[in-house]
DNA sequence: ATTAAGTACCTTGCAACGCATAGTACTAAA
DNA sequence: TTTAGTACTATGCGTTGCAAGGTACTTAAT
């Protein structure tokens, strides 16, 4: 049995609890961005902080690739906007497509948080 | 402007909600899985078939590689029970500091699903 | 005895994604 | 002209979910 693949240390549970929320945000940063989008056009930082408002902390290294997927699938769009205070920002805008695809989101999301709660509960009742 | 390093093609987004689908239970199997060994020990196939029941879909390739590493991590414990109908089975089982950290991760959940839906629903609020 | 079918576990290689890091560029004040 | 603040972009790494393929044990049929 080799050692190599394997970085994980029997470290106990508690240092692992920060990467594993980490890990249960993935996926559903898309969602909350469109969201986001549909109160109406914003920046990447102005992004940044509304989801800091909702505890969901980002960090430019990964909204910004995001955002460039979401506007090859055509699901964004953009346009450029002059600041008075530092460089020219570029506002996204959703699509209709993306509309219709923050639908679909939605329930996905929805379902998801019902199958994991509903795996939860039948936990709790067998302890 | 290259097109070598984007696989992404402006499709529409209804073929995407599969996949944004799949990408959003990134990260939520720990939990489930850890849930479900909270009822009770378990053998991988039988852990596949609590999931499919919730709408959780997940696949052998996923799932051995994902108990090993919680098994590493000192999360779980195992072992061998022969059967009546096939080859022995590797029955998994919580261990206190997998119990713990069932703890915290159910916590991180409650905390992200409210996030979201605080999102969410801040997007509603403005169409 | 050999084959087939069912059950169960395991490995390998790929692709996607989040993120840390570093870099560029514009404005304004010191 | 240097410093600070704001904002966008690019690169490379590590983790993780998954498809695909493989091994092995049991039972039943040929």
């Amino acid at each position: 049995m080799g050692n190599s693949e394997n970085t994980d240390k029997p470290d106990g549970g508690v240092e692992r609890a920060a990467t594993a929320q980490a890990q249960m945000r993935k996926g559903v940063l898309e969602l909350c961005i469109l969201s986001i989008l549909l109160q109406g056009d914003a920046y990447p930082t102005e992004i940044i902080d509304k989801l800091k408002d909702t505890k969901l902390v980002v960090v430019e290294g990964t909204l910004y690739p995001l955002l460039t997927r979401l506007k090859n699938t055509g699901l964004l769009g953009y346009r450029w906007e002059e600041s008075t205070s530092g460089p020219p920002r570029k506002y996204y805008k959703l699509t209709e497509i993306g509309e219709q695809y923050l639908k679909e989101l939605q329930l996905s999301w929805a379902e998801l948080v019902d199958a994991v709660n509903k795996t939860i509960e039948k936990g709790k009742n067998n302890i």
